[in-house]
DNA sequence: TAAACGGTTGAACAACTATTCAACTGTATT
DNA sequence: AATACAGTTGAATAGTTGTTCAACCGTTTA
């Protein structure tokens, strides 16, 4: 996880419109809200994870099969599992030797969703 | 950009349910559509990215002011104004010495509306 | 025309991350 | 009990990325 330096590189201009800069400020999220945002967008922002979603919308598959929807390894599919395990947006479901992954909540398909209006347009 | 290797590395295991498989493999979006999505969501992936979305919502900021605002150099706020324009996140207005930056359209405003509710909960 | 300033840009570096590999756990089968 | 198999995990590595730094461009002002 990248973050800001604590001792803050100051800007090097003036500040020109300071008025607008004070109300900015006000009405800007704190931070730690900020970081949860980009955190959750950062989890969405792998070909790998967003495939993944894809593929246990719906039905549940196990890892072995969605490592072969995928042509990947059972390793890289779950160790990615393991990141939207981590993020709340999979759960799974134990049945013998298989673990089935699905969708946490329709939450996450809705975003997609919109994700998917946007870059259609 | 993360891209899948193109010897797909075959899944080792055996294919448990390949009608699963193959029903799912349908109703997957083409592989262009998921490096669309993940190549957006890894866009507002980042705090700073965020932060400016933010910042220039409603009201128009020029790069100084934003830079003033989040406590970073111009420059670097500049490198991430221009993936936030390669990616039509942003539009922007010359005048004079300034660049005034806002959003592109309301569409990524609900997207991250979405995602606020998500993480509140 | 020269200086000042807002903004952009490319190279370099440090931090981060996805996949691979090998080893391992637990369940089922013989 | 031993083997087989689905899945997980930690370390290593290669690729990616955000910030810094220095140089630059374009507009304004003196």
């Amino acid at each position: 996880m990248r973050s800001h330096s604590n001792n803050l590189p100051s800007c090097e201009c003036e500040e020109i419109h300071s008025e607008i800069i004070e109300k900015k400020r006000e009405e800007m999220p704190d931070e730690a809200t900020l970081y949860d945002l980009s955190d959750f967008f950062k989890v969405l922002g792998d070909s790998t994870r967003i495939s993944i979603l894809f593929a246990i919308d719906g039905e549940p598959m196990c890892v072995c099969d969605i490592a072969s929807l995928l042509g990947m390894t059972k390793s890289a599919v779950s160790h990615q599992l393991k990141i939207l395990r981590q993020n709340d947006l999979v759960t799974y479901r134990k049945s013998g030797k298989n673990v089935f992954y699905t969708l946490a909540d329709d939450h996450v398909r809705d975003i997609i969703e919109k994700a998917l209006e946007h870059i259609k347009e």
